[in-house]
DNA sequence: TATATATGACTGACGGGTCAGTCATTATTT
DNA sequence: AAATAATGACTGACCCGTCAGTCATATATA
């Protein structure tokens, strides 16, 4: 009854198990070949991890975080996640990983924007952190984020790489168009697009630290950010 | 940590003091002018654990933080640490208020400057965080509490009540002179002061996060941020 | 089709390291 | 001598990561 001793060895040469091998940030998940419906299952197991994670991750902090209560909430056993992702840091990384490609895409999104105002573009940006940020878990990553990053120098990288840098290019041709069209009063913004972001960081923070306390309007102090980048006195719109 | 459910709420007000084993009154800390040697050491001591435990709470996180290390670095026994604060938790809650005072001091000086142009007062404001938070480890607490607080809501409330709140009523009635004036150019930073405040945030965050991978030039930022909430086209200084 | 065999995803108890908090002992002050 | 302050070895709970074993499913054989 036994023969246990070929998938002892192949355990034992280091790399069995899922084909998801996710060793130095490389092979993404998905092998595109359908063909097995296993594969379908292990994804959305993989799925259902991640998004436990980034809720106990962000409740309770990295070091806080118990992967028991990961596992729990997955509604699989801890030794699963190891099938999954090698120790506990992997699983940070490719949370982080997880909750960023999305943000990409919607941001590139509104790069590709052939022939809007920069006005317009800003509300949209706006509008879009609002909706798929504050109005998602994914505020919860970027508060993680911001208190961890000190301690995972790899991923405040690859925060800084993928999103931050990508963002502010962004926000810079968006300011540039906008100086030289007269819509801004003047290029500070192009210069430091931090600015363009920086009320969002703090509705995300303030949202996370002092919402019970002091809810804020967040509508209202995008629409007051906007009015203070135009430097115009007064703009009501529709 | 503790036990997870119960959390020291309720010990929130009291300090423990430096009597080790006093299940009766509530001396409190500082007997003002006592020349016994003893005092001073004392609290000498207790400043020293306090340093200590920012360095390494700020390094590390609450909950990886050691107090191995935060002994070690104060020069102290471990068994000391539980002489001057109850426990880890009441350590760190102790940390952010001895902090936090030098901040309120240096706030409310600026309130009551007298009579200079609200451009002036935010230069100094400026100048004042650059040199006291950005160029101290006082920047080390600001991100603690930002990591932190979801987890401990009675300083996040402390941290709200004594900074946040102060604060931002401060930039109001700055904000409102400077659009009364004319020196801003509509109301918008007087009501929602978040907006003079974030860039200041952004400044500790990229610090921490960001700094070695993309330097921050941090008085470009603030002297842009000006330039924003003015309106004004462009304002050379030589 | 029915039965036997093989596979590997999944489990969960457990080893081992870590660390907050304690307390008997030592050192210092009064 | 008595009281107070400080020490650091010790304990026990806690939790990460492991791995021998299970079982549902797939494949091979009769």
């Amino acid at each position: 009854m036994r023969s246990a001793g070929a998938s002892a060895r192949a355990k034992a040469a280091g790399e069995a198990s899922v084909r998801s091998r996710d060793k130095s940030g490389k092979s993404l998940i998905p092998s595109p070949s359908k063909r097995s419906p296993r594969r379908s299952t292990a994804e959305a197991r993989r799925q259902s991890i991640l998004a436990a994670a980034l809720t106990v991750f962000a409740t309770h902090g990295f070091a806080a975080a118990r992967l028991d209560d990961v596992a729990a909430r997955a509604g699989v056993a801890k030794g699963t996640l190891y099938l999954y992702f090698r120790d506990k840091e992997a699983l940070f990384e490719a949370l982080v990983r997880s909750a960023v490609s999305p943000l990409l895409q919607h941001m590139s999104k509104l790069a590709t924007s052939p022939e809007i105002s920069p006005l317009q573009a800003l509300e949209a940006f706006f509008a879009l952190f609002a909706k798929e940020v504050l109005g998602t878990e994914r505020k919860l990553l970027l508060r993680l984020i911001v208190a961890e990053g000190p301690r995972f120098p790899a991923i405040a990288e690859f925060y800084y790489r993928e999103v931050v840098a990508h963002g502010l290019r962004i926000m810079r041709a968006l300011a540039e168009r906008a100086a030289r069209e007269g819509a801004f009063s003047s290029d500070a913004a192009a210069r430091f697009p931090q600015l363009i972001v920086a009320p969002l960081l703090v509705a995300v923070l303030w949202d996370g630290l002092f919402a019970r306390i002091d809810p804020l309007d967040v509508d209202g102090l995008l629409r007051a950010h906007r009015q203070v980048l135009t430097g115009k006195p007064e703009k009501d719109a529709p």
